[in-house]
RNA sequence: GCGCGGGUGGCUUAGUCGGUUAGAGCACCCGGCUGAUAACCGGGAGGUCGCAGGUUCAAGUCCUGCCUCGCGCACCA
């Protein structure tokens, strides 16, 4: 190991670059992995980003903990293999492109040239590549991006295609006809999980129309948001159980009619009773009251005749029933359009109604709906229809006088809108492909009951409750870049799924024997669009099958990482079965429909599998303010404003110690830097402190060897709470709790080593003779520090690793974990955690509670010092004869400690408690408020306010007390012990060995001249001492000094030697009753007046 | 609308089984200490624990309702 050498300022960026180039030369991150060769292995998956978006703040929290498990698990003796990964397919990168290419629509796409196109797509997935592996590296985040896995690769889409074979032929992909949110825009469906990305609040007119009944006189009057269906109207459901009436409107309506519509007196109504007020703004009379049900098979007039033909059904324009026809809202008889609506579609399969489009793809009117509506985008015909529905007997003149329109309102709601273009969606029946994920509902909930959540209630609730309603998964996109669909299909539905390339070659070779022209289908056969386009095959019975001309929703690519990053099962299967189910993913709460679910989604259609045991669920990245970090907002932080400043390791420290992972993370830049200054530059000047001694006294911890058991309290109490802290820390880690863990390191590191380890010992380093004492001291630092590298190095991998490679030779990622390796024994997993394997490759230093907390009580005693002094009206530096100690425990071996920080000559125990000590009695009111019941404040009071609480207690203690009429016993009351007034004197109360203390310092504020010698002494020397300090004085510098005293108590000559002492003066003239020369530094005293040179 | 998670001094947060004086850090003020670092120590100011009810001897903590923020679901006709 190398000789310790001296620190040097900190430079955290510095260092942190520079241990980057190190990382690099050494291959640092693949030897950290090699070292655990025979290690358990631990699965981690990487969540592959998607390269084609800037890298932000949020990223790097992600990152930071996956990077911390990872290297957690490494130090553990697991073997954590990370492999990268990238999503590359997809809707954002189509639109990227077509923003850079102004390509609009689909069409104008294919003008262009789909190959060209996806060129574009294929080089622009890459945009920010350089920028995400930069943040990645300079964050330290631990993961092989130079063997990635990569969605577009054909490996990557072979197995996906084998995926999805399976799926077909277990005969979970299905080929339907479904009502989709449609976006005419991007010609595109979407599905649900997309869909929840872009609701919108919006103000939409409603319609609530009469449809009038044939043979009779009477209206039906439903209610819809979305004018622009009802062309294609061809049915109303009304609930068989719903009541509803027949009414006579018997009078017009008032002055404060609102928009279109209306109705003539004498007009027949028919809706649902509950509803009548919410609906007509008439007033009626009740006719007659029905079930829904006496409602179902009359027919009525289409809105717009022309719009659809009726065919051979019989039950166009009819009233149907429904038993999801409820009365919260509109008339209670719903409006169906066949292809506009899950409901109505279903309903229309159901009776055999018409189904027919009114609408295209382009999301126009189709020629025939309506003169006035043909060719014209739907959401813009609002209007119009309003219009010809109001206009006298409505759109076939047939209608009552007063139109088909009775009222409109504008209705407010969130709807849908496609999250790329801001278009409102457009239920649509369409053509599309699905994963018939309800036929296997109980097993996903099977497998997520198994999954280690954290937090445990979003597996719980926010996705148990996904899976409880989850539907059909929609995968295919009329979209260009993605995965192809592998289905090729004739004209009479015969159907050919294809599993790999191998197969696809078979196929084709087939068909052209068949005398099918084909295209050359080699080996590295580009699988994307249009190449597989061109593919034409044959089916069994002869027939010429194309290719269904859809790609996968970019979901499923990512669902499919588990295996396609192996190239599973082409590869031969090992490392996919070596690795799955994995044992821990991490993503943002924001794939808990995303990722999270289309990885089980597809194990567990592939593999009848759950795809991870354990999943950390982030919470979102805010900025200070609490808000959302968006482009759109310009609230994005740059992680390099801070890599560039505070440095990684106080990026990822602040983030992971803001707050737990799963609550959202207010990102304030001041936390990152209140995280250098309190954590980093702390440790740094331990560090400092160590080595910079260490260096001077060529101090080496191998060489020397120095007994735990012989070193002094101080030692071996930091050594023990170093044991505590790091099970804690380690238990923590395991219930995921690593904001706790790093809250309590940091206040170790910052209050326990430094501001009372390194500050009681520094004069322990400065004696220049070798001893025994103070090579304990360097051996206790060497160990701590060692120790809490190892601890912090998950988090914060950077300045921990120069100092543990400074200290030991080694990196600290080659380093065990101190709390055990059981990963690295015969027969370990990484499921279970074995207790008896931990604690046999532990290496924390010997645990001792009772030192513990002897060493709280002694430190809670040097502050009580300060505290009386400050009561008292006395100088810090001024000593006191005597401090006393009353009750406690035997404090003999600090008494030098407690002299020196209590700034007294010495220390007396006080035997006689009642000298210094009375008594305060309080009520322990979990035993006592059982008895007293509602006098139980009294009888507290009377115990609180005890005129004599000495006899009080005797009386308790001698078999209890009456109080009010209560019988008070000993576990009744709580007795503390204060100090008496009149004393300088404070008590301090503090648990050890199980029970409670309370322990009183009186100091003695009696003055004597020698202590005044000592304190002028003092206050001399501290002056002086910051003299050379200003001066720049190097530590073994020698002065001489002259010192002037007005006014002053007199310095012993003893004092004058400790002053000469202290400051390193060889030689030192005092002058008394003088206010020295001009240039003097001067200062005052408790009136007493000095002034000195340094030389 | 339904579900989940929050709301504690100016800011960030802790708060166990309900136990009577709500604890810390940052910032602020006063004092002290320092060959100790952007440090440290003591003290101070600053809180209707989102609001309103309720249960209880006792509520930041449990219950109900409401307000508010975030997230998710469904927005249906």
């Amino acid at each position: 190991m190398p000789r310790l050498s001296p620190a040097g300022e900190l430079d955290a960026v510095a260092l942190e670059t520079a241990l980057l180039e190190a990382w690099k030369s050494e291959d640092a991150f693949r030897t950290s992995i090699q070292r655990r060769e025979h290690g358990a292995p631990f699965i981690f998956l990487e969540g592959p980003p998607t390269a084609n978006g800037k890298p932000g703040i949020h990223h790097v929290v992600a990152r930071t903990y996956k990077d911390l498990v990872c290297r957690w698990k490494t130090m553990e003796g697991f073997k954590v293999e990370r492999k990268g990964g990238w999503d590359t397919h997809g809707l954002p990168v189509e639109i990227e492109v077509q923003k850079r290419l102004d390509l609009l629509s689909n069409e104008s796409i294919e003008e262009f040239g789909m190959d060209k196109f996806n060129q574009a797509c294929r080089e622009s997935v890459w945009t920010y590549e350089a920028a995400w592996r930069e943040m990645t590296e300079r964050m330290a985040y631990w993961v092989d991006l130079d063997n990635p896995y990569v969605t577009l690769h054909n490996d990557y889409i072979e197995s996906s295609w084998w995926a999805l074979k399976q799926m077909f032929d277990k005969g979970l992909l299905y080929r339907g006809h479904k009502v989709l949110p449609y976006c005419p825009q991007t010609g595109t469906s979407y599905s649900s999980h997309e869909v929840a990305l872009g609701y919108k609040e919006v103000k939409e007119p409603s319609v609530y129309v009469k449809f009038k009944l044939v043979g009779d006189s009477a209206s039906i009057l439903a209610w819809t948001t979305t004018p622009w269906t009802l062309p294609g109207n061809v049915g109303l459901a009304v609930g068989p159980e719903v009541t509803y009436v027949r009414c006579k409107v018997r009078e017009a309506a008032g002055e404060n009619w609102q928009g279109a519509g209306g109705a003539d007196v004498g007009e027949e109504l028919i809706l649902a009773k509950d509803l009548m007020k919410d609906v007509l703004r008439h007033h009626v009379d009740i006719m007659e009251e029905f079930p829904g049900s006496s409602l179902v098979g009359k027919g009525y007039e289409p809105l717009f005749p022309e719009a659809i033909d009726a065919g051979d059904s019989d039950s166009a324009w009819t009233v149907l029933e429904a038993d999801w026809v409820t009365t919260t809202d509109g008339t209670g008889v719903v409006h169906t359009a066949v292809m506009y609506g899950e409901d109505d579609y279903n309903l229309g399969m159901a009776a055999g109604l018409p189904a027919q489009h009114t609408v295209n793809m382009e999301g126009e009117f189709v020629a025939g709906t309506h003169p006035e509506l043909d060719g014209r985008y739907v959401k813009s015909c609002d209007e119009t229809i309003i219009a010809l529905l109001s206009s006298s007997k409505g759109t076939n003149g047939t209608g009552p006088e007063s139109g088909l329109l009775y009222r409109e309102k504008d209705y407010l709601h969130d709807y849908p809108h496609c999250w790329r273009t801001d278009h409102p969606l457009l239920y649509y029946a369409m053509d599309s492909w699905f994963v018939r994920m309800t036929a296997v509902k109980e097993k996903l909930l099977e497998f997520n009951d198994n999954v280690e959540w954290a937090p445990d209630w979003v597996g719980e609730g926010r996705f148990g409750e996904w899976l409880r309603n989850v539907k059909d998964w929609a995968i295919s996109r009329e979209r260009y870049w993605g995965t192809p669909l592998p289905v090729w299909r004739s004209a009479t539905g015969e159907m050919k799924c294809v599993g790999s390339i191998q197969e696809l070659q078979n196929e084709v070779a087939k068909a052209v024997a068949a005398g099918i022209e084909n295209p050359d289908c080699p080996d590295d056969v580009d699988l994307h669009r249009p190449v597989v386009d061109g593919f034409t095959l044959i089916s069994d019975t002869g027939e010429i099958m194309h290719r269904e001309p859809f790609v996968m929703d970019c979901w499923f690519d990512s669902g499919c990482a588990p295996f396609a990053q192996w190239h599973h099962p082409f590869d031969g299967g090992e490392r996919f079965n070596a690795s799955f189910p994995v044992d821990y993913i991490c993503e943002g709460v924001d794939q808990t429909r995303g990722w999270f679910y289309t990885l089980l989604a597809v194990s567990a259609t592939v593999f009848d599998s759950m795809a991870y045991k354990r999943c950390l669920s982030l919470g979102l990245i805010l900025d200070a303010e609490g808000k959302k970090m968006s482009k759109s907002r310009g609230n994005i932080v740059d992680p390099w404003d801070h890599f560039n400043r505070e440095g990684a390791d106080a990026t990822r420290w602040y983030m992971v110690t803001a707050g737990a992972p799963w609550n959202p993370l207010k990102f304030d830049s001041n936390g990152v830097r209140e995280t250098y200054a309190k954590m980093f530059l702390t440790f740094w000047n331990v560090y400092k402190f160590h080595v910079d001694y260490a260096a001077l006294d060529g101090f080496d911890p191998e060489e020397t060897d120095s007994p735990i058991e012989h070193r002094p309290a101080l030692d071996r109490w930091i050594l023990s709470k170093l044991h505590t802290v790091a099970q804690d820390y380690h238990q923590e880690f395991v219930n995921w709790n690593y904001h706790k863990a790093c809250r309590d390191l940091e206040e170790f590191v910052v209050n326990d080593v430094s501001n009372w380890y390194v500050r009681r010992s520094r004069r322990r380093l400065w004696d220049e003779a070798d001893s025994d004492d103070k090579l304990a001291c360097q051996h206790t630092l060497h160990e701590v520090l060692t120790l809490v590298c190892r601890l912090v190095a998950p988090i914060a991998p950077f300045m921990v690793d120069t100092v543990h490679r400074a200290l030991t030779g080694e990196s600290v990622h080659n380093a065990d974990w101190p709390v055990g390796t059981p990963g690295s024994l015969e027969g370990a997993t990484a499921d279970a955690w074995d207790e008896a394997a931990a604690a046999a490759t532990a290496t924390l230093p010997p645990q001792d509670v009772h030192l513990e907390g002897v060493m709280t009580l002694v430190r809670e005693l040097a502050e009580a010092g300060r505290r009386v002094r400050v009561d008292a009206g006395r100088r810090q530096r001024l000593p006191c004869a005597q401090g006393w100690l009353v009750a406690g425990p035997d404090l003999t071996p600090y008494h030098d400690l407690l002299c020196e920080e209590l700034n007294v000559e010495a220390i007396r125990i006080e035997d006689d408690l009642d000298r210094f000590q009375r008594i305060e009695l309080a009520p322990n009111f979990r035993a006592l408020a059982p008895k007293a019941r509602a006098e139980v404040n009294n009888v507290a009071k009377a115990i609180r306010e005890s005129e004599h609480p000495n006899a009080l207690l005797k009386d308790i203690e001698d078999g209890g007390a009456e109080v009010l009429g209560v019988l008070v016993e000993r576990s009744d009351v709580d007795v503390k012990r204060v100090e008496r007034e009149g004393f300088a004197a404070q008590t301090v109360e503090v648990e050890l060995d199980g029970e409670t203390v309370h322990v009183t310092l009186v100091l003695d504020m009696n003055d004597s001249p020698e202590l005044q010698s000592k304190g002028m002494a003092r206050d001399i020397t501290r002056r002086i001492q910051a003299k050379r300090k200003d001066l720049n004085l190097e530590m073994e510098a020698t002065v001489s000094l002259k010192i002037w005293l007005k006014e002053a108590p007199e310095i012993g000559e003893a004092d004058r030697t400790w002053i000469a002492h202290e400051t390193r003066a060889t030689a030192i003239e005092f002058h008394v009753d003088s206010d020295g020369p001009e240039h003097a530094e001067r200062f005052e005293v408790d009136g007493a007046r000095v002034a000195f040179t340094v030389e």
